[in-house]
DNA sequence: TGAGAAATATATCGTATTGATATATACTGA
DNA sequence: TCAGTATATATCAATACGATATATTTCTCA
Protein backbone atom coordinates (compact mmCIF):
# COMPACT_ATOMS: atom_id res chain seq x y z
CA UNK A 1 0.00 0.00 0.00
CA UNK A 2 1.67 3.28 -1.01
CA UNK A 3 2.07 6.18 1.60
CA UNK A 4 -0.47 8.27 -0.61
CA UNK A 5 -3.30 5.96 0.23
CA UNK A 6 -2.29 5.63 4.06
CA UNK A 7 -2.30 8.96 3.96
CA UNK A 8 -5.71 9.18 2.42
CA UNK A 9 -6.82 7.08 5.16
CA UNK A 10 -5.15 8.92 7.93
CA UNK A 11 -7.14 12.24 6.65
CA UNK A 12 -10.60 10.03 6.45
CA UNK A 13 -10.08 9.90 10.59
CA UNK A 14 -9.83 13.77 10.90
CA UNK A 15 -7.94 17.07 9.21
CA UNK A 16 -4.28 16.63 9.75
CA UNK A 17 -1.00 18.30 8.79
CA UNK A 18 1.84 16.52 7.04
CA UNK A 19 3.26 16.55 10.84
CA UNK A 20 0.32 15.17 12.72
CA UNK A 21 -0.01 12.42 9.91
CA UNK A 22 3.61 11.17 10.98
CA UNK A 23 2.88 11.38 14.95
CA UNK A 24 -0.25 9.41 13.68
CA UNK A 25 1.40 6.84 12.47
CA UNK A 26 4.02 6.58 14.77
CA UNK A 27 1.09 6.31 17.89
CA UNK A 28 -0.98 4.12 16.05
CA UNK A 29 0.07 2.53 13.32
CA UNK A 30 3.39 1.40 15.39
CA UNK A 31 3.19 -1.67 15.01
CA UNK A 32 2.41 -2.24 11.43
CA UNK A 33 2.97 0.14 9.55
CA UNK A 34 4.98 3.62 9.07
CA UNK A 35 6.54 6.17 7.18
CA UNK A 36 8.80 8.90 6.63
CA UNK A 37 8.22 13.19 5.94
CA UNK A 38 9.94 12.45 2.58
CA UNK A 39 7.31 10.49 1.57
CA UNK A 40 4.73 12.05 3.19
CA UNK A 41 4.88 15.87 2.03
CA UNK A 42 4.91 14.53 -1.25
CA UNK A 43 2.43 11.94 -1.06
CA UNK A 44 -0.39 15.11 0.39
CA UNK A 45 0.84 17.50 -2.31
CA UNK A 46 0.13 14.45 -4.82
CA UNK A 47 -3.46 14.25 -3.39
CA UNK A 48 -4.29 17.41 -3.86
CA UNK A 49 -3.32 17.99 -7.60
CA UNK A 50 -5.28 14.61 -7.81
CA UNK A 51 -8.56 16.70 -5.91
CA UNK A 52 -8.57 13.87 -3.04
CA UNK A 53 -7.89 16.26 -0.55
CA UNK A 54 -8.08 19.76 0.13
CA UNK A 55 -5.13 22.03 1.70
CA UNK A 56 -5.82 25.03 3.70
CA UNK A 57 -3.29 27.42 5.59
CA UNK A 58 -3.91 27.23 9.36
CA UNK A 59 -5.33 30.68 10.53
CA UNK A 60 -3.04 32.92 12.42
CA UNK A 61 0.43 32.02 10.07
CA UNK A 62 2.47 30.11 12.41
CA UNK A 63 5.99 28.75 11.55
CA UNK A 64 6.40 27.50 8.64
CA UNK A 65 2.82 27.87 7.52
CA UNK A 66 0.88 25.13 8.69
CA UNK A 67 -0.97 22.89 6.26
CA UNK A 68 -4.13 21.62 7.65
CA UNK A 69 -5.54 18.66 5.24
CA UNK A 70 -8.71 17.39 4.58
CA UNK A 71 -10.11 14.56 2.69
CA UNK A 72 -12.67 15.33 -0.02
CA UNK A 73 -15.80 13.33 -1.30
CA UNK A 74 -14.05 12.26 -3.83
CA UNK A 75 -11.36 11.30 -1.41
CA UNK A 76 -13.13 9.64 0.88
CA UNK A 77 -14.94 6.97 -1.69
CA UNK A 78 -11.09 6.68 -3.22
CA UNK A 79 -10.06 5.49 -0.21
CA UNK A 80 -12.66 2.90 0.95
CA UNK A 81 -12.34 1.47 -2.85
CA UNK A 82 -8.48 1.29 -2.54
CA UNK A 83 -9.10 -0.43 0.89
CA UNK A 84 -11.81 -3.09 -0.32
CA UNK A 85 -9.08 -3.71 -3.45
CA UNK A 86 -5.60 -4.20 -1.54
CA UNK A 87 -4.89 -7.71 -0.45
CA UNK A 88 -4.32 -8.52 2.87
CA UNK A 89 -0.65 -9.25 2.38
CA UNK A 90 1.92 -8.78 5.23
CA UNK A 91 5.82 -7.65 4.84
CA UNK A 92 8.22 -8.64 7.20
CA UNK A 93 11.41 -6.88 7.60
CA UNK A 94 13.38 -8.61 10.56
CA UNK A 95 17.05 -7.56 11.08
CA UNK A 96 16.44 -9.64 14.23
CA UNK A 97 16.09 -12.84 12.73
CA UNK A 98 18.68 -12.12 9.95
CA UNK A 99 21.06 -12.02 12.88
CA UNK A 100 19.85 -15.21 14.72
CA UNK A 101 20.10 -16.71 10.94
CA UNK A 102 24.03 -15.96 10.63
CA UNK A 103 24.25 -16.33 14.55
CA UNK A 104 27.27 -18.77 13.65
CA UNK A 105 28.97 -16.02 12.28
CA UNK A 106 29.17 -14.07 15.46
CA UNK A 107 30.64 -14.01 18.64
CA UNK A 108 29.05 -15.53 21.51
CA UNK A 109 29.27 -12.24 23.51
CA UNK A 110 27.94 -9.82 20.80
CA UNK A 111 24.88 -12.22 19.86
CA UNK A 112 23.99 -12.60 23.56
CA UNK A 113 24.27 -8.95 23.42
CA UNK A 114 21.58 -8.77 20.68
CA UNK A 115 19.32 -11.34 22.45
CA UNK A 116 19.05 -8.81 25.41
CA UNK A 117 18.45 -5.68 23.22
CA UNK A 118 15.58 -7.59 21.32
CA UNK A 119 14.55 -9.34 24.10
CA UNK A 120 14.18 -5.51 25.52
CA UNK A 121 12.59 -4.31 22.13
CA UNK A 122 9.94 -6.55 22.25
CA UNK A 123 9.13 -6.03 25.83
CA UNK A 124 8.60 -2.41 25.59
CA UNK A 125 6.39 -2.92 22.21
CA UNK A 126 4.28 -5.07 24.07
CA UNK A 127 4.16 -2.95 27.35
CA UNK A 128 3.00 0.18 24.50
CA UNK A 129 0.34 -1.91 22.82
CA UNK A 130 -1.30 -3.36 26.12
CA UNK A 131 -1.32 0.27 27.06
CA UNK A 132 -3.49 1.29 23.78
CA UNK A 133 -5.26 -2.00 24.63
CA UNK A 134 -6.48 -0.23 27.63
CA UNK A 135 -7.79 2.66 25.85
CA UNK A 136 -11.40 1.64 25.44
CA UNK A 137 -12.58 4.32 22.88
CA UNK A 138 -11.88 2.67 19.34
CA UNK A 139 -13.38 0.37 17.40
CA UNK A 140 -13.90 -3.39 16.98
CA UNK A 141 -11.65 -3.51 14.31
CA UNK A 142 -9.04 -1.30 15.98
CA UNK A 143 -9.06 -3.51 18.84
CA UNK A 144 -8.14 -6.55 16.84
CA UNK A 145 -5.15 -4.44 15.64
CA UNK A 146 -4.10 -4.61 18.98
CA UNK A 147 -4.81 -7.70 19.94
CA UNK A 148 -2.72 -9.41 17.17
CA UNK A 149 0.13 -7.07 17.76
CA UNK A 150 0.27 -8.39 21.44
CA UNK A 151 -0.58 -11.77 20.81
CA UNK A 152 2.56 -11.41 18.09
CA UNK A 153 4.62 -9.74 20.05
CA UNK A 154 3.97 -12.49 23.53
CA UNK A 155 4.67 -15.24 21.09
CA UNK A 156 8.03 -13.90 20.09
CA UNK A 157 9.17 -13.24 23.47
CA UNK A 158 8.15 -16.32 25.10
CA UNK A 159 10.13 -18.48 21.95
CA UNK A 160 12.77 -16.56 22.33
CA UNK A 161 13.49 -16.58 26.27
CA UNK A 162 12.61 -20.59 25.66
CA UNK A 163 15.12 -21.05 23.40
CA UNK A 164 17.82 -18.63 24.33
CA UNK A 165 20.21 -19.95 27.36
CA UNK A 166 20.39 -23.21 24.95
CA UNK A 167 21.14 -21.54 22.20
CA UNK A 168 23.93 -20.14 23.75
CA UNK A 169 25.64 -22.66 25.69
CA UNK A 170 25.39 -24.43 22.16
CA UNK A 171 27.04 -21.34 20.40
CA UNK A 172 29.92 -20.92 23.08
CA UNK A 173 30.77 -25.23 22.63
CA UNK A 174 30.53 -24.87 18.69
CA UNK A 175 34.26 -24.06 17.47
CA UNK A 176 34.19 -20.46 16.70
CA UNK A 177 33.15 -21.31 12.93
CA UNK A 178 33.08 -16.78 13.00
CA UNK A 179 36.65 -16.16 13.01
CA UNK A 180 38.89 -15.20 9.93
CA UNK A 181 40.26 -18.35 8.80
CA UNK A 182 36.99 -20.40 7.88
CA UNK A 183 36.37 -22.40 5.31
CA UNK A 184 32.56 -21.88 4.52
CA UNK A 185 31.52 -24.08 1.26
CA UNK A 186 27.84 -24.74 0.21
CA UNK B 1 19.82 -3.91 6.37
CA UNK B 2 20.82 -3.17 2.75
CA UNK B 3 20.58 -6.00 0.00
CA UNK B 4 24.12 -5.60 -1.03
CA UNK B 5 25.05 -7.09 2.65
CA UNK B 6 22.27 -9.80 2.68
CA UNK B 7 23.64 -10.85 -0.82
CA UNK B 8 26.94 -10.93 0.61
CA UNK B 9 25.50 -13.19 3.88
CA UNK B 10 23.70 -14.86 1.18
CA UNK B 11 27.11 -15.59 -0.66
CA UNK B 12 28.88 -16.79 2.70
CA UNK B 13 26.76 -19.73 2.52
CA UNK B 14 27.97 -20.79 -0.76
CA UNK B 15 29.04 -19.77 -4.57
CA UNK B 16 25.57 -18.59 -6.37
CA UNK B 17 23.77 -16.57 -8.94
CA UNK B 18 22.13 -13.43 -8.79
CA UNK B 19 19.04 -16.05 -9.44
CA UNK B 20 19.92 -18.41 -6.81
CA UNK B 21 19.99 -15.55 -3.79
CA UNK B 22 16.46 -14.12 -5.19
CA UNK B 23 15.53 -18.53 -4.60
CA UNK B 24 17.31 -18.69 -1.58
CA UNK B 25 15.18 -15.74 0.10
CA UNK B 26 11.93 -17.02 -0.95
CA UNK B 27 12.70 -20.22 0.77
CA UNK B 28 14.83 -19.90 3.80
CA UNK B 29 14.56 -15.30 4.41
CA UNK B 30 11.00 -16.35 3.69
CA UNK B 31 9.27 -15.16 6.34
CA UNK B 32 11.33 -12.42 7.45
CA UNK B 33 13.14 -10.67 4.62
CA UNK B 34 12.89 -10.35 0.62
CA UNK B 35 14.39 -8.64 -2.02
CA UNK B 36 13.78 -7.92 -5.53
CA UNK B 37 15.67 -9.21 -8.74
CA UNK B 38 16.05 -5.04 -9.31
CA UNK B 39 18.11 -4.91 -6.08
CA UNK B 40 20.12 -7.88 -6.47
CA UNK B 41 21.71 -7.41 -9.83
CA UNK B 42 23.02 -4.12 -9.01
CA UNK B 43 23.95 -5.18 -5.42
CA UNK B 44 26.18 -8.06 -7.00
CA UNK B 45 27.99 -5.45 -9.04
CA UNK B 46 28.40 -3.18 -6.89
CA UNK B 47 30.33 -6.08 -3.92
CA UNK B 48 31.78 -7.27 -6.81
CA UNK B 49 33.54 -3.23 -7.71
CA UNK B 50 34.31 -3.44 -4.01
CA UNK B 51 36.10 -6.58 -4.10
CA UNK B 52 34.43 -7.96 -1.66
CA UNK B 53 32.72 -10.83 -3.84
CA UNK B 54 34.40 -12.13 -7.41
CA UNK B 55 32.55 -13.58 -10.27
CA UNK B 56 33.38 -15.95 -12.42
CA UNK B 57 31.17 -16.92 -15.88
CA UNK B 58 29.80 -20.62 -15.39
CA UNK B 59 31.86 -22.80 -17.63
CA UNK B 60 29.90 -24.24 -20.44
CA UNK B 61 28.22 -20.24 -21.57
CA UNK B 62 24.88 -21.24 -21.17
CA UNK B 63 21.63 -19.50 -21.58
CA UNK B 64 22.30 -15.60 -20.90
CA UNK B 65 25.93 -16.64 -18.79
CA UNK B 66 25.32 -17.92 -15.59
CA UNK B 67 27.54 -14.88 -13.32
CA UNK B 68 28.53 -17.22 -10.31
CA UNK B 69 29.82 -15.18 -7.76
CA UNK B 70 31.68 -16.20 -4.40
CA UNK B 71 32.40 -14.32 -1.25
CA UNK B 72 36.18 -13.02 -1.06
CA UNK B 73 37.98 -13.36 2.39
CA UNK B 74 37.93 -9.31 2.77
CA UNK B 75 34.06 -10.22 1.92
CA UNK B 76 33.34 -12.31 4.95
CA UNK B 77 34.98 -10.27 6.79
CA UNK B 78 33.19 -7.33 5.94
CA UNK B 79 29.91 -9.26 6.37
CA UNK B 80 30.54 -10.79 9.99
CA UNK B 81 31.52 -7.15 10.95
CA UNK B 82 27.96 -5.42 9.36
CA UNK B 83 26.26 -8.42 10.97
CA UNK B 84 27.92 -7.81 14.51
CA UNK B 85 26.83 -4.35 14.03
CA UNK B 86 23.23 -4.41 13.04
CA UNK B 87 20.71 -3.45 15.38
CA UNK B 88 18.38 -6.39 16.09
CA UNK B 89 15.49 -3.97 14.61
CA UNK B 90 12.17 -5.57 13.26
CA UNK B 91 9.63 -3.52 10.59
CA UNK B 92 6.23 -5.26 9.84
CA UNK B 93 4.38 -4.31 7.17
CA UNK B 94 0.74 -5.46 7.48
CA UNK B 95 -1.59 -4.19 5.20
CA UNK B 96 -3.94 -6.56 6.58
CA UNK B 97 -3.85 -4.55 10.04
CA UNK B 98 -4.20 -1.64 8.05
CA UNK B 99 -7.39 -3.20 6.69
CA UNK B 100 -8.33 -4.00 10.17
CA UNK B 101 -7.71 -0.64 10.94
CA UNK B 102 -10.18 0.70 8.53
CA UNK B 103 -12.74 -1.78 9.47
CA UNK B 104 -15.26 0.53 9.96
CA UNK B 105 -14.52 1.86 6.40
CA UNK B 106 -15.78 -1.91 4.53
CA UNK B 107 -18.55 -3.35 3.53
CA UNK B 108 -19.10 -6.09 5.79
CA UNK B 109 -19.00 -9.20 2.99
CA UNK B 110 -15.88 -7.69 2.04
CA UNK B 111 -14.34 -7.65 5.73
CA UNK B 112 -15.64 -11.04 5.67
CA UNK B 113 -13.80 -11.91 2.44
CA UNK B 114 -10.19 -10.65 3.78
CA UNK B 115 -10.21 -12.25 6.80
CA UNK B 116 -10.68 -15.65 4.91
CA UNK B 117 -8.05 -14.39 2.49
CA UNK B 118 -5.84 -13.73 5.75
CA UNK B 119 -6.80 -17.07 7.40
CA UNK B 120 -6.25 -18.86 4.56
CA UNK B 121 -2.43 -16.99 3.96
CA UNK B 122 -1.66 -17.31 7.83
CA UNK B 123 -2.26 -21.40 7.58
CA UNK B 124 -0.20 -21.90 4.29
CA UNK B 125 2.92 -19.88 6.17
CA UNK B 126 2.81 -21.92 9.37
CA UNK B 127 2.51 -25.40 6.89
CA UNK B 128 5.80 -23.78 5.39
CA UNK B 129 7.21 -22.74 8.14
CA UNK B 130 6.55 -26.53 9.98
CA UNK B 131 7.89 -28.15 7.12
CA UNK B 132 10.96 -26.33 7.35
CA UNK B 133 11.28 -27.39 10.90
CA UNK B 134 10.77 -31.11 10.30
CA UNK B 135 14.34 -30.42 7.84
CA UNK B 136 17.23 -31.19 10.58
CA UNK B 137 20.46 -30.20 9.03
CA UNK B 138 20.30 -26.27 10.09
CA UNK B 139 21.98 -24.55 12.91
CA UNK B 140 20.33 -23.86 15.97
CA UNK B 141 20.63 -20.18 15.31
CA UNK B 142 18.11 -20.72 11.95
CA UNK B 143 16.16 -23.26 14.06
CA UNK B 144 15.09 -20.69 16.24
CA UNK B 145 14.32 -18.24 13.20
CA UNK B 146 11.69 -20.71 12.69
CA UNK B 147 10.18 -21.39 16.04
CA UNK B 148 10.10 -17.88 16.06
CA UNK B 149 7.99 -17.55 13.29
CA UNK B 150 5.74 -20.71 14.06
CA UNK B 151 5.31 -18.89 17.15
CA UNK B 152 4.19 -15.58 15.58
CA UNK B 153 1.96 -17.19 13.01
CA UNK B 154 -0.02 -19.33 15.60
CA UNK B 155 -0.46 -16.33 17.52
CA UNK B 156 -1.60 -14.03 15.20
CA UNK B 157 -3.86 -17.03 13.64
CA UNK B 158 -5.66 -17.84 16.92
CA UNK B 159 -5.97 -14.66 17.84
CA UNK B 160 -7.77 -13.75 14.57
CA UNK B 161 -9.79 -17.19 14.50
CA UNK B 162 -10.60 -16.22 18.41
CA UNK B 163 -12.37 -12.63 17.69
CA UNK B 164 -13.64 -13.32 13.73
CA UNK B 165 -17.18 -14.00 14.57
CA UNK B 166 -18.00 -11.39 17.59
CA UNK B 167 -15.86 -9.16 14.72
CA UNK B 168 -18.28 -9.79 12.26
CA UNK B 169 -21.41 -10.01 13.84
CA UNK B 170 -21.12 -6.53 15.17
CA UNK B 171 -19.54 -5.04 11.67
CA UNK B 172 -23.12 -6.18 10.01
CA UNK B 173 -24.72 -4.61 13.28
CA UNK B 174 -23.52 -1.22 12.89
CA UNK B 175 -25.09 0.87 10.62
CA UNK B 176 -23.02 0.81 7.35
CA UNK B 177 -20.82 4.05 8.44
CA UNK B 178 -18.36 2.79 5.08
CA UNK B 179 -21.37 4.48 2.54
CA UNK B 180 -21.21 7.45 0.56
CA UNK B 181 -23.16 9.98 2.56
CA UNK B 182 -21.06 9.47 5.73
CA UNK B 183 -19.94 12.27 7.62
CA UNK B 184 -16.38 11.48 9.69
CA UNK B 185 -15.00 13.96 11.70
CA UNK B 186 -12.16 13.76 14.39
C1' DT C 1 8.09 -36.68 -30.75
C1' DG C 2 6.85 -32.44 -30.46
C1' DA C 3 4.29 -28.41 -28.76
C1' DG C 4 3.68 -25.64 -24.97
C1' DA C 5 4.55 -24.45 -20.29
C1' DA C 6 7.63 -23.67 -16.66
C1' DA C 7 12.08 -22.86 -14.83
C1' DT C 8 16.51 -20.67 -15.27
C1' DA C 9 19.00 -16.40 -15.84
C1' DT C 10 20.14 -11.53 -16.50
C1' DA C 11 19.15 -6.67 -17.46
C1' DT C 12 16.83 -2.28 -17.28
C1' DC C 13 13.97 1.53 -15.95
C1' DG C 14 10.37 4.55 -14.06
C1' DT C 15 8.63 5.22 -9.71
C1' DA C 16 8.47 4.99 -4.65
C1' DT C 17 10.69 5.32 -0.27
C1' DT C 18 14.15 6.11 3.03
C1' DG C 19 16.95 8.58 5.92
C1' DA C 20 19.52 12.47 6.51
C1' DT C 21 19.89 17.29 6.52
C1' DA C 22 18.35 22.13 6.55
C1' DT C 23 15.45 25.66 8.26
C1' DA C 24 12.57 28.21 11.51
C1' DT C 25 9.41 29.05 15.32
C1' DA C 26 7.30 28.01 19.86
C1' DC C 27 7.10 26.09 24.22
C1' DT C 28 9.07 24.55 28.71
C1' DG C 29 11.64 24.27 32.67
C1' DA C 30 15.96 25.03 35.25
C1' DT D 1 17.68 33.57 29.54
C1' DC D 2 19.30 29.72 27.75
C1' DA D 3 19.13 25.13 26.26
C1' DG D 4 16.52 21.54 24.84
C1' DT D 5 12.48 19.67 22.89
C1' DA D 6 8.39 19.80 20.01
C1' DT D 7 6.21 21.59 16.00
C1' DA D 8 6.35 21.99 11.01
C1' DT D 9 7.88 21.81 6.19
C1' DA D 10 11.12 20.92 2.40
C1' DT D 11 14.59 18.67 -0.28
C1' DC D 12 17.79 15.20 -2.07
C1' DA D 13 20.96 11.41 -2.89
C1' DA D 14 20.90 6.68 -2.25
C1' DT D 15 18.27 2.67 -2.25
C1' DA D 16 14.69 -0.54 -3.48
C1' DC D 17 10.56 -2.07 -5.78
C1' DG D 18 8.07 -4.06 -9.32
C1' DA D 19 7.20 -4.60 -13.91
C1' DT D 20 8.87 -5.68 -18.29
C1' DA D 21 11.97 -7.60 -21.82
C1' DT D 22 14.75 -11.23 -23.51
C1' DA D 23 16.52 -15.85 -24.28
C1' DT D 24 17.53 -20.62 -23.46
C1' DT D 25 16.75 -24.98 -21.44
C1' DT D 26 14.10 -28.45 -19.31
C1' DC D 27 10.10 -30.56 -18.05
C1' DT D 28 5.54 -32.52 -19.14
C1' DC D 29 2.03 -34.80 -21.25
C1' DA D 30 -0.79 -35.70 -25.23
Amino acid sequence: MHVKTLCLGALCLGDATGYDIKKLFEAAFNHFHHASFGSIYPALKQLEKEGLVSCRVEPGSRHPTRNLYSATGEGRAEFAAALAGTEPNEDIRSEFLVLLFFAHLLPTDILEQKLEQVEQRYESQLAYLEMLGRESDTTAGIRLTIEIGIAASRAKLDTLRRHRDALLKQHRDIPASWTEGDSCTA
